[in-house]
DNA sequence: GTCATATGTCGAGAATAATCGACATATGAA
DNA sequence: TTCATATGTCGATTATTCTCGACATATGAC
């Protein structure tokens, strides 16, 4: 994860449309969801849809499959990942006491076994 | 947290000088790091980087304290996590097998308690 | 007061991004 | 082949963002 690539990711996310895509992609793993249900789900006119998620695509948060007429895209929860964890990379490169009460906070929400009792 | 905060908060981090800059400013945390240092340290005017951190401190990830003449910025890492836990809440919610590894990634980098072995 | 330092604000030009109509491609059915 | 559906691409317009010179404010020294 570079620099840039991080840019990219954040500006990706940084747009109400390529948010809410994102969020509803992520909602609808790991069946994924066809272009145009995502544009009626929005209410996005089909082609501006269609550069958001060439945008989205690009930065690597989501992927695309084709069946039959349709395209199904997914979320790249990797890619999400990738991002946040350069985010704390800087905090937490030799000084893991800036971070750790951010990751105290964050483990309640994703315990990383499968305690879940959410 | 609301979409359009996170939004701004994306948006701010987005930009290559704001990225470094905020990213400067949490490797001098706790100590801060004065407007026109910064501006230094990354070779940028000092008019141009001023708007870059009204830019980033309107979006709540860094505050200032003005001392003399100088005024100190320092990064706000509250901000940083509540972006972050925006941005997991989607796949967590209900589902927290989706992010599961994602958060077992996260740990090793900055363990939740102060077991510190980096 | 005057001067120097540190930072912020304004405004205009250049660059970039968002939107959507019109057209193009891809798949499948008849 | 012709038609309908699903999606992508192009191009022009509008809106937003980035940058930086010029000017303004704020603090402290003399």
């Amino acid at each position: 994860m570079t620099n840039e690539q991080t840019i990219l990711a954040l500006a990706s996310l940084a747009q109400s449309t390529r948010l809410d895509t994102f969020k509803l992609l992520v909602a609808h793993e790991p069946d994924g969801l066809a272009a145009g249900e995502v544009s009626k789900a929005l209410g996005v006119p089909h082609n501006t849809l269609s550069s958001h998620l060439a945008i989205l695509s690009h930065a690597g948060l989501i992927s695309s499959t084709r069946y039959s007429r349709s395209i199904v895209y997914r979320a790249n929860l990797g890619r999400l990942q990738d991002v946040i964890v350069y985010l704390l990379k800087d905090c937490c490169g030799g000084r893991s006491e800036i971070c750790a009460p951010l990751m105290a906070d964050l483990v309640p929400c994703c315990p990383p076994k499968e305690t879940a009792d959410v």
